[in-house]
DNA sequence: GATGCACCTGTCGAACTCGACATGTCAATA
DNA sequence: TATTGACATGTCGAGTTCGACAGGTGCATC
């Protein structure tokens, strides 16, 4: 299972709690690759502990537990990082949402690809906004996956900024064509 | 759910029957947004038909049944696409791969990030072929998500590709300074 | 001292997914 | 005519996900 990997990943940059692995989740990480809420997360790091992956290395106030990665649950990140895979779960609910696009009338496709288009360029112009931010010496991932996520994100956005308007000049060209 | 949308969305662009609604997952569709099986299919057809968003339009050889979407299908899937939505369901394999690469060694991710250069440039221009060879005259969606998704997904390569090479100068940058 | 809020962990049930299994058809090729 | 393989639809059970519900803690502010 995917989530178990994500986790000992999380873990294995820094030892965390449920609760700030649940925040990582919430963040970059759960935006563009994996999404898990609190109630996967916990009952799965109970999985982890049992099989040896992880253990609790401090135990803080309100309960809180933080956790660490074995060098097992290493070895298991790392092959499963490194071993190529065939196709690995895709679900994307906004990249589906573009698809169906063609399904619709030009006029309201034409509506979506504008909202698309002007929300692309916002959170893309956010996060080259924190890569600026973020000192070139900090080592990539050094808390949590902040700095690869947000390149990533920043041209995945780009890119997605720049096929809507191709597909609005697509669209376009055809309503005058068929004009 | 987001699998019935799905469907709606394919129906609209033309009816299908359940067994070429399942090659459509496994293609593009299935690659970039969304995928399932036709032991989903099949269930969430049947529902459909059962809440009046499908019809069996046409029953052909070895038992195929050819379903098309009804006004009130239609005007669901409308409704749905065109919603803003606050955030949809991400799950990507491929991403999370790429994000916990920077809980392993630099030698190792640099293999990864290599493969991943490689594989990218590969699929892009496969995508760009397959454009290339595409009469510009063809509405988009005429056969499935074929024109919009194809040029999707060489963007989305192309973000990649270009990613990836960032995040090994960025490795190999680190790399050289501490040595 | 009460109130609110972020912190922190958990269970339960309904829905959904997915691989394994099952069944039969039509056409081409050996 | 036997075999192969794409076509075509389906069930079942185990595992996964996710929203709703639940409950306790430490701190700051009123």
């Amino acid at each position: 299972m995917s989530l178990s990997h994500a986790l000992l990943g999380l873990l294995a940059v820094q030892p965390r709690s449920g609760y700030e692995l649940t925040k990582a989740f919430a963040a970059d990480l759960g935006r563009y690759a994996w999404q898990a809420g609190h109630t996967s997360i916990y009952p799965e790091l109970a999985r982890l502990a049992e099989r040896g992956h992880v253990t609790v290395t401090e135990e803080g106030a309100r309960g809180s537990r933080t956790y660490s990665v074995t060098p097992e649950g290493y070895a298991e990140l790392r092959e499963w990082v490194l071993t190529p895979r065939r196709r690995g779960k895709v679900r994307n609910e906004e990249v589906l949402r573009m698809f169906l696009l063609s399904a619709l009338e030009p006029a309201d496709a034409l509506v979506v690809l504008r909202r698309i288009v002007e929300h692309a360029a916002e959170e893309g112009t956010r996060l080259r906004k924190i890569m600026d931010d973020v000192p070139a010496a900090i080592p990539p991932g050094a808390d949590g996956f902040g700095y690869l996520a947000a390149e990533f994100g920043a041209r995945q956005f780009e890119a997605v900024h720049g096929w809507a308007q191709w597909a609005i000049g697509k669209l376009e060209a055809a309503e005058a064509e068929s004009a």
